[in-house]
RNA sequence: UGGGGAGUCGCCAAGCUGGUUAAGGCAUCGGAUUUUGAUUCCGACAUGCGAAGGUUCGAAUCCUUCCUCCCCAG
């Protein structure tokens, strides 16, 4: 009896191993698939994905399952970088992690999968996906404190259909004592961090290398001088690290940090104090939206809002919804609303999709 | 040039009626957290107090000279 043929997105991590292993102990037939996104542009400093390689390889051995690799880098670089890059020219903060896994994790790839004969994929991530009557539904992970759904948010009907979540039940320790268990080499490996597949790295240096510098003056909202920028792509809402004020005479001895942008100046507003009200937000706009069931959620229901990954949810109502773009209020300001960023709508565990924060 | 004030870590800034390991904050660096960017948390950070002498058991703290800066006079 032929069991089903299920592609496995493989890391080199401890979490895609373990998904991996837990559909091949399922009685499923699974295909280990390594990905490899990012051509070193220079130094392999931080390029760790020769070990991942490795990892994978060790692991599928372990389990038994084949193991294939694919290169997407050309896919990446248009559909992710690019607009990474455009977003960053505008003065903005993207989340290249959240297009990543909309055009490449669950499309370029999923793609890939249905012609090696599966008819499903699955990953490594903290999520949950449920059916009712042909409907499907995107969930938190049970263990919300790693809870991955933010980063999914743009997936439709259609890549919900064909996606599997073996860890949305399971805690992060239970991963590791599963793995452990398993004999697989990296239970302990260390999780990534950076931007999927091109890797934690300087983020400053990296930018450089595609951005141009465009110096220019700090100044706080009442028009005084307090330093210099390098350029305003460089620095996001709310960040503090690389402003580089310090001690200045007669001000207090609260951190400084970025509260705006004036793109036509180009001045870096900058505020004193992480309670500064500039800071905060008592609503905001969203564009280019992607809704989990193909359709716009009702106005009046009141839902949850995350602006950013790993946020607490936020109580919110929509206050405007048109075609492709909204309005959300949220009953208590939110700190640091950063434009690029997405704003991801919640009722309850339901992820019900989100847009990119104007 | 006279009169006054000030010189302590990259920046602010305690200490200055002599005796402490020379506070603290910001910045910076390192680490933790984190599949974006941030945030947050933890740790590191002046054998030295403008320089040179002196007094003293002991000086950033007292004395002398010099250097630098600021203000007011001319």
């Amino acid at each position: 009896m032929a069991s089903e043929r299920i592609v496995v997105g493989m890391s080199g991590g401890v979490d895609s191993s373990v998904a991996a292993l837990l559909l091949k102990r399922q009685g499923y037939e699974v295909v280990g698939l390594f990905m490899k996104n990012w051509e070193d542009d220079d130094d392999d400093e931080y390029c760790s994905t020769r070990q991942d390689l490795i990892d994978c390889a060790s692991v599928a051995d372990v389990i038994g399952i084949e193991l294939e690799a694919v290169n997407f880098s050309a896919q990446y670089k248009d559909r992710v970088f690019a607009e990474f890059l455009r977003e960053y020219s505008a003065g903005r903060t993207p989340n290249p992690d959240v297009l990543c896994n909309a055009e490449i994790k669950f499309r370029a790839f999923l793609d890939r999968a249905m012609e090696l004969g599966a008819k499903r994929i699955a990953t490594g991530h903290y999520a949950r996906v449920t059916e009712m009557a042909g409907r499907f539904e995107l969930l938190k992970a049970l263990d919300l404190s790693k809870d991955q759904s933010y980063f999914l948010h743009r997936l439709n009907q259609a890549q919900l259909s064909r996606v599997m979540f073996p860890l949305g039940e399971i805690r992060k320790s239970e991963v590791r004592r599963i793995a452990k268990d398993a004999g697989l080499s990296n239970f302990a490996k260390r999780g990534s961090t950076g931007i999927c597949f091109i890797g934690e790295r300087p983020f400053r240096e990296f930018l450089n290398r595609y951005l141009p510098r465009n110096p220019g003056v700090m100044r706080t909202p009442e028009g005084r001088i307090v330093g210099e920028h390098i350029g305003l792509s460089f620095y996001t809402i709310g960040q503090r690290k690389g402003v580089g004020i310090g001690g200045l005479k007669g001000s207090g001895r609260a951190p400084w940090y970025v509260a705006g942008k004036d793109l036509g100046k180009n001045e870096l507003i900058v505020v004193q104090g992480r309670d500064h009200p500039l800071l905060f937000r008592p609503g905001l706009r969203a564009a280019d939206l992607a809704w989990v069931s193909g359709k716009a959620p009702d106005p009046s229901g009141p839902y949850n809002g995350k602006t950013r990954y790993r946020q607490a949810d936020a109580d919110c109502r929509l206050s405007r919804l048109a075609g492709d773009d909204l309005e959300i209020e949220f009953s208590s300001p939110q700190w640091a609303v950063a434009p690029g960023q997405s704003l991801v709508l919640y009722r309850d565990a339901v992820c019900l999709g989100g847009g990119v924060i104007q």
